[in-house]
DNA sequence: TCCTAATTGAAAAACATTTTCAATTAGCGC
DNA sequence: GCGCTAATTGAAAATGTTTTTCAATTAGGA
């Protein structure tokens, strides 16, 4: 269920945001990623195609794609931070501690969870973050 | 279940930290603290009752603190990334949108959820990260 | 009290991100 | 296709946070 690049193109468009060749280079990475990247990641790999991006611009085209939903900001333990594909509206990301592969993952069933705290606490929960940092069976094997 | 400054003082010495004055402000604010702390929130109150602190020992004395389970690192929507006090072993917190106020919940009770993720994904999983955000019971009457 | 390794803060360095601004350009109307 | 214009761009500077360096200080055992 990957994400497509020219659905993401067309909605891009649809939001009134230009095509540039730019942003079409920092989408095209977004979209083939299968792990967790940061800024200068994908800075690096969009300059290959698109060899006179700017830094600003990939800050910039990474925080309209994460209004889209297209991908997601994850946490990590050390400095934290950086960005998946997302495909599923309500999804969540499983990172791979080694080869820092990612998926996404879907029905979280916290409700109960979500109420018993809710109960304990007093607090009305708005939101939660949920990451799961695991072995994907590559790296499993190559341990 | 609040942390304890004094159990905390022995735990350092028990490691072979010694106890400077410094050590014993950074220490004191956040053993109190029922918020998420920045850095920079944490320097500001230790030097209320060390005033020659510096800003470089509450990071270094932060990093001992999450070592020593004291504290653990949470994460927020925009830049992240503070500090809450954690006084559970496996516990996550639940941090109030609108005054930061933090309290720690525990049996996140994920044992089912992360074995259909495994199957489904090939992945092992060795870690989660569960964070909840909402409205504490005095913000939800200030509404 | 003395000694020494641990600890400290100031300053500099390293990083990451955002802002500014003049130059460029995508896409619309013709 | 051709121009027009508002959106977009990258370089540079600004900002903000965290880490490193290093000489001076200090906690705590002998
Ligand atoms: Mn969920
Ligand atoms: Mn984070
Ligand atoms: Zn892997
Ligand atoms: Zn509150």
């Amino acid at each position: 269920m990957d994400l497509d690049l020219d659905t993401l193109k067309t909605q891009l468009s649809e939001q009134g945001y230009k095509l540039t060749r730019q942003r079409k280079a920092v989408v095209a990475v977004v979209t083939q990623a299968h792990m967790r990247l940061s800024a200068a990641d994908v800075f690096a790999q969009a300059q290959r195609v698109c060899p006179d991006l700017g830094l600003t611009t990939v800050y910039r085209t990474l925080e309209i794609l994460e209004e889209l939903g297209a991908i997601r900001r994850v946490h990590l333990d050390d400095g934290c931070e950086g960005f998946a594909p997302a495909s599923i509206e309500h999804g969540h990301h499983l990172i791979c501690s080694r080869c820092q592969e990612t998926v996404e993952f879907e029905g979280c069933n916290l409700s109960t969870l979500l109420k018993r705290v809710s109960g304990q606490t007093g607090f009305t929960i708005q939101e939660h973050w949920l990451e799961l940092v695991g072995l994907c069976p590559k790296c499993q094997r190559k341990k």
